[in-house]
DNA sequence: AATTCCTTCCAAAGCGCTTTGAGTACCTTT
DNA sequence: AAAGGTACTCAAAGCGCTTTGGAAGGAATT
């Protein structure tokens, strides 16, 4: 049987009001007060009721969660990742969540609802796409949100925590060029989602810097499954000018396109250079390919809980966090990448 | 603005009981001013406050979920589909969840967590394993739960929602044998868990009947990837006497074994007969494979939310769920199963 | 000594619902 | 006509917290 912050307050023989201050950090409460309740929640265990803090501060302790259920989308191995990270740290906290699968169609009545019935104090949205209406939306209706990555166009002026895609994918392809390759293929996301996007720009731009052009034609855009990743390296090796190296945007991409190299019996590193994005899946760890490979890291995982973090953050008035964030993914030389081949 | 009970009664010249009452279903309340009550929740858009209900009621209106975090389970497409459904149905009643990230060593401490902190009225676990020990804990902290699958071993009486996994393969099988097939292999889920147990199970069932022995030699357990269908079916077809049929346990394993066939040479149907176990996957539709495919269908999205259904049901009392239900999966015909070909 | 001002604490009023324990009016039964 | 049901409705007491509007006591200022 739990105690109640009554019961706490007598044993203490404060009031409640006291009491309740003291643990909300407000400060006209004495240090040496505060101090003892601390040491008595401690001992009591006491944690306060949220279904009655709910109803007294009129928060919902909960924020919302808008799954996208689209193809390529939906029920992707990358969305549990990064759910696993919002949920760790969620849970900490004692936030609840209120899942919303929703068609694209339907969102803004998805999120109008969630609006209107008060069971969220913010909302997490993600799979930006170029002009993506989803932020105009929210900024309307005037909800907290953040975004996992970025819009393309539109407004400029909201919260989100983006992992430089640009930089990172520059970064892979100037290693490239550097190791003399010059024709690069990308096996890469969805086209219509900004990552993809970001990603192609990154490798555009290393070739421009040293008056390289990209071949569309090495360029395939799919849902990031490892079949996906097979065929698109299987039609770029059957090319009469196949590339030497390739970038992938997800090591579940590069598992089907080593396979596929692998096939044609050239050797990874050495015939042909690999360069994957890794989202640090657990399930799928660069450093276990039978070559292991060069990547840029950037954990998944890692944003899901630093999106709850700042989301909770922001809701409960504690905490100072950035507006925007763009983490700038780290570049992880393995085996995976070597000079070029002579011609 | 919302409108309250209050100002609702006011509005009704009602007292608050009296309109609670009615809304609740309690049958000490005319005919006739129920009526009028309902016509006026309609006109306002009332909707009672969680918060104040929850507090009141001393119900979460809330149920818990244990992801599981473990290799070969987590970030997998499958889950993904499921929670869907769950979530489908939640948000129709307004209800949260508390998703818990747990590793298989930390489940019972996250359980004893979730049943103490009164945040959630139930909760829900999935992919059984033989004498699952999660079913003991759960009874043991006395907190409702309903589980997907079903445990082997280990109590008998507690509340799930499983597909006749051993019915549906062995009806797969059955139709297989008919066709004059007698070499069946199997590509299976995750070898510790029930479904792949029971799976197994129905095809043992099928061939014994006939005086036909299952060559373990052609079983292959692991996750449930497209890679792994792959490279399954890959072996299968190199031995000295292949199979002339082959069963698997997902579309997305079928997605690869239908490669491996393909780029063997063989025809899907004639030279071999494939049945997949078909989750309604939106991504993956049997019905779209080049050949398509013969299935023992069973909507992961719709025991998601029937689970929901129930698990809510029982939280508010209403509606009667039976407690173990057992799915029967359907089978159903298409282009990938055909005669044995001769030897 | 009287006044003002902090600091520290408290009593009590909500937040919006459910539920208990009556109360009223109208029928039946004796 | 009194007693007992029945059908309907209500006032008020919580649920456990936050927060408002003081109040008590001591220190600092006049």
């Amino acid at each position: 049987m739990p105690v109640n912050l009554k019961q706490l307050a007598e044993l203490l023989g404060l009031s409640q009001t006291t009491v309740s201050r003291a643990l909300n950090g407000y400060p006209e409460v004495n240090a040496e007060t505060r101090a003892r309740v601390l040491e008595a929640v401690r001992e009591t265990g006491y944690r306060p009721n949220r279904a009655a803090q709910r109803l007294a501060t009129g928060k919902a302790y909960s924020i919302g969660l808008v799954m996208p259920i689209a193809s390529g989308i939906d029920s992707d191995i990358h969305f549990g990742e990064f759910l696993a990270g919002l949920a760790e740290e969620a849970v900490e906290h004692d936030f609840h969540f209120v899942l919303n699968p929703s068609a694209p169609e339907d969102e803004e009545a998805t999120f109008r609802r969630l609006a209107a019935s008060g069971n969220v104090d913010a909302v997490f949205i993600a799979y930006m796409r170029a002009n993506d209406p989803r932020i105009e939306m929210l900024k309307a209706l005037s909800i907290p949100f953040v975004v996992h990555g970025r819009s393309i166009g539109g407004p400029r002026d909201y919260p989100f925590l983006d992992v430089d895609n640009t930089g990172a994918f520059y970064d892979a392809a100037r290693l490239l060029i550097q190791l003399g390759h010059d024709r690069i293929a990308l096996i890469n996301g969805p086209e219509h989602l900004t990552f993809s996007i970001r990603r192609k720009k990154g490798l555009v731009r290393a070739l421009a810097e040293k008056g390289l052009k990209l071949d569309d034609a090495l360029v395939h855009h799919s849902a990031m499954t490892d079949e996906h990743g097979y065929r698109s390296m299987q039609r770029f090796l059957k090319r009469p000018d196949p590339p030497t190296a390739v970038l992938c945007s997800s090591t579940v991409l590069a598992l089907g396109a080593v396979r596929a190299i692998n096939q044609a019996g050239l050797a990874i590193g050495t015939d042909i250079s690999l360069i994957a994005h890794d989202d640090v899946l657990p399930m799928l760890k660069p450093e276990n390919f039978s070559v292991p490979l060069t990547t840029t890291r950037s954990s998944l995982r890692g944003a899901g809980a630093r999106i709850a973090k700042r989301l909770i953050g922001g809701i409960l008035n504690q905490g100072d966090y950035p507006e925007q964030e763009l983490w700038r993914a780290e570049l992880i030389l393995r085996a995976s990448t070597g000079p070029a081949p002579d011609r």
